[in-house]
DNA sequence: GTTGGCACTCGCGCTAAATGAGTGCTAACG
DNA sequence: CGTTAGCACTCATTTAGCGCGAGTGCCAAC
């Protein structure tokens, strides 16, 4: 459902362009319509506002602008934007305060999902938008050991902690009855035999197992590999998460004014599933992403704009960081915030990678 | 900052109080001011309207209603409202079928904050309010358990049971070096020691066996009653917790129809510091709270009312499940909506606790 | 004590006119 | 030929005015 538009806007002269850069420019700062006199006055062109405007005409013949009614300024299309993106935007690098306060926060705690959660924060609260992280499936993820504590009869809690420093829990329900001894002497052997291993590579070799000789005859192999069954097909299910942070920052946005359109896209965030596809299919790509009104069902539908990264390692891409917004977002700011910080959390992560 | 309204009533008669509870009624079914031709046809009344008009000026003058503007029907003020729950409101039972799915929900998971979770989600879909659980606080919690897992070098998972079957996972960051044996003999050994105390008496313990001889020879010793320290306090923080769920059922509500009190009543359910106060002084009472508009500071200043009820054991309150709306909302159903559900967290707690 | 009648208040919704920002087009200018 | 001033036109938004109707308070009669 993913499509971007192809602009190659051959068809702007170096005039046109920098008319259509400045609207833009002073649409996203004051979210109303630009017209030709607002244009005149900014002080770039030494054209009068009869000139611009049919500057402005050319512009909304070629789809780059739209009139919201006859008698109004002018507003970017989603082909706008995307024009400015591509071509038009002069990225503003972040400030050394900015970078510092990421850095911080990413390297504030080692425990993952508070990393993730605090990045959603931090972007939320930089951006003044609602930030996304999507969160890594399970599935993917070596691990480098998996330990049992008993917490009732009955009710284990398996600990898996990742290669990549992740750390998972989930309490387990199973009919087995076993010792502390036991789990601590399965924790062992899963640790040193899968360690490596992706979840669902150790769920195949598990199944395997059953069939061999040993298993068939040695208790304790049983009872590993029955509470190790048990304990992926308990994990795998949580695996696509997304976490969505400061969903009240657009309560103040002037195009949510009216309670209606408030409550439309209060819902749509609610709608994590069609969030999550999107982003999904952003996980292949190597850099920042940006996704603009139409050129997606859900965004088309509520006229939003996706702004996001993959963070994770080179090989294997975890997730994806990103800000969800109106069309008119500041992308010459927050692009480069975005993309710093998947940096910043691929970064820590393959450090934690190599600490090992 | 929480004070009731001192209510004695004495001053109105039976035909009076019929009349305030229709009005109450009538307004919270349909949030529009009640007029005395309105409550003349409803055939309760044997009453002209110009009768009807006698006692609500009355009830006006002692300050159980008031008028928005002149030409308005009446609305019941706070003191209105607080009487009614004290002395006219027939609550309404639970349906069978409403019991059954909160027992479901509540029987559902067995880890404890899935249960909370979902008994907030629960509150929220079923009164189309604001559902809100103020989680235990751990310090008075005692605990059956404590293991530790490494992670890596440093960085330890502590993984804590209580008596009540609630676990906690908390990573812990320590300078010690400790091997998976050594942790595994911590373990066993805190647990068999400590079983059935309290963080804070773990910790009052911990810091007392400093001194003692055996802790000065003992390496062993040492490392656990280090590690120990660390563990609870580092887990202790994690203290006050508000799970705030079904905020966008307030977007429906005609007294939010407009964005500027939709806007200002997001931030208040943001001020999770406040409402913990409020809740955490209805901690001490036995039943359930109901706390209305200008009762207390928050709730005055967002016409919000509060229905609390707080859930756990006789001797060891845990925390508070509750509603958070407008000012009108059906008490009589959602009274004992809340009672029902606190009371079942209760008896699965207490349960629990026999289990062992 | 209850009721019908009546004058009065005032928020709400409707329509009409005024406002003003912005456009497109055309004709003149360098 | 590109640029500009002028002008008629459009149309969303604002403002004012008006009537409706729900509701009240009071009074006099039953």
């Amino acid at each position: 459902m993913v499509q971007k538009l192809d602009i190659h806007g051959d068809d702007l002269d170096a005039r046109a362009r920098e008319v259509l850069r400045e609207i833009i420019v002073q649409h996203i700062s004051s979210g109303e319509p630009i017209g030709s006199r607002a244009l005149a006055k900014c002080g770039h062109f030494q054209l009068s506002p009869a000139s611009l405007r049919n500057v402005m005409a050319d512009l909304e013949d070629l789809g780059y602008l739209q009139q919201p009614h006859t008698s109004a300024g002018r507003v970017p299309t989603d082909r706008g934007y995307r024009f400015f993106i591509e071509h038009l935007m002069k990225s503003r690098a972040l400030s050394a305060h900015e970078r510092e306060s990421i850095d911080d926060q990413v390297s504030h705690s080692n425990e993952f999902d508070e990393v993730l959660q605090a990045a959603s924060k931090l972007l939320s609260s930089m951006s003044d938008q609602v930030g996304v992280v999507f969160m890594p499936t399970l599935l993917q993820f070596t691990i480098r050991s998996m330990d049992f504590i008993l917490v009732a009869e009955n009710k284990i809690m398996c600990v898996i902690v990742g290669t990549n420093g992740m750390v998972v829990n989930k309490l387990v329900e199973t009919r087995l009855a076993l010792t502390r001894d036991e789990l601590e002497k399965i924790g062992r052997y899963i640790s040193s035999e899968f360690s490596g291993l992706t979840l669902d590579q150790i769920r195949r070799r598990l199944i395997l197992m059953t069939e061999q000789e040993r298993a068939l005859h040695d208790q304790m192999m049983q009872k590993t590999i029955a509470l190790g069954i048990d304990a992926v097909n308990d994990v795998t299910p949580v695996q696509r998460e997304l976490i969505v942070e400061g969903a009240t920052s657009i309560l103040t946005k002037p195009e949510f004014a009216d309670a209606g359109a408030l409550r439309k896209t209060f819902l749509a965030l609610q709608e994590k599933e069609k969030l999550i596809d999107i982003l999904e299919s952003f996980l292949g790509e190597e850099d920042l992403q940006i996704l603009i009104g139409s050129e997606s069902d859900f965004t088309q539908v509520h006229n939003f704009s996706i702004v996001a990264r993959r963070y994770g390692t080179q090989s294997s891409p975890l997730g994806m960081v990103g800000i969800i917004g109106p069309m008119r977002m500041e992308y010459a700011r927050l692009a480069p915030l975005v993309d710093y910080l998947g940096r910043a959390l691929s970064r820590k992560i393959e450090e934690q990678e190599h600490k090992n």
